[in-house]
DNA sequence: CCCACATATAGATATATGTCTATTTATAAA
DNA sequence: TTTATAAATAGACATATATCTATATGTGGG
């Protein structure tokens, strides 16, 4: 799988993209549930999470009604070494 | 020293602002000679630079007339590794 | 089938961002 | 000290993005 650095980045740019990928850290948690930790309203919820699902970084499972969103951790660690590689010699990476 | 996350993120989701931090991988140049690279005006130029040098992506330093800048190749590793750990356990990061 | 609920989509609107031109500021050279 | 050059700043404008409300779509239970 080869990501799309830009998307990624700018998916990421967003502090409550960033909460809900910290909300995803190790549990599924379904749109519903994702919602009672914003004051924002649902389809912006959904909005966000379509960005994050579009840039790799969450993906969506339906299961009956509702939608399980989890965060695909092997999309961060790709991204973020692969952006520092076009910068930085890995041994500077520690 | 810490950065601003958000800061760093958002200024690394634009393109062209991305290819002045290649440019800018292993030499300094003043903002002339970054110019030659684009097709955008100076002060767009400009503009990229100071989002990049508040982020602390990159420093100038003037010269006489010139502002010759350079990566922090600190801040990208150090922004880049600081996400991930967030969310990734190190094991995971190999 | 119809209803209620979960989520997504459409469309409107405000704010943020990137680019431009014009101008200002700083410095070196004449 | 005037002039030319480098870079930054200001302000205008177009596009992108985040949010909202309203509505559509999908699914399970009566």
């Amino acid at each position: 799988m080869t990501y799309d650095l830009n998307k990624f980045f700018k998916a990421i740019s967003d502090p409550n993209r960033v909460k809900i990928m910290e909300l995803l850290k190790d549990k599924e948690l379904n749109v519903s549930e994702i919602c009672q930790h914003f004051d924002m309203q649902q389809p912006s919820v959904s909005h966000h999470l379509s960005v994050l699902k579009n840039a790799s970084i969450v993906s969506g499972t339906k299961r009956g009604k509702e939608v399980y969103y989890h965060l695909d951790s092997i999309c961060i660690v790709n991204c973020c070494n692969g952006f520092q590689e076009q910068f930085v010699e890995v041994e500077k990476r520690k």
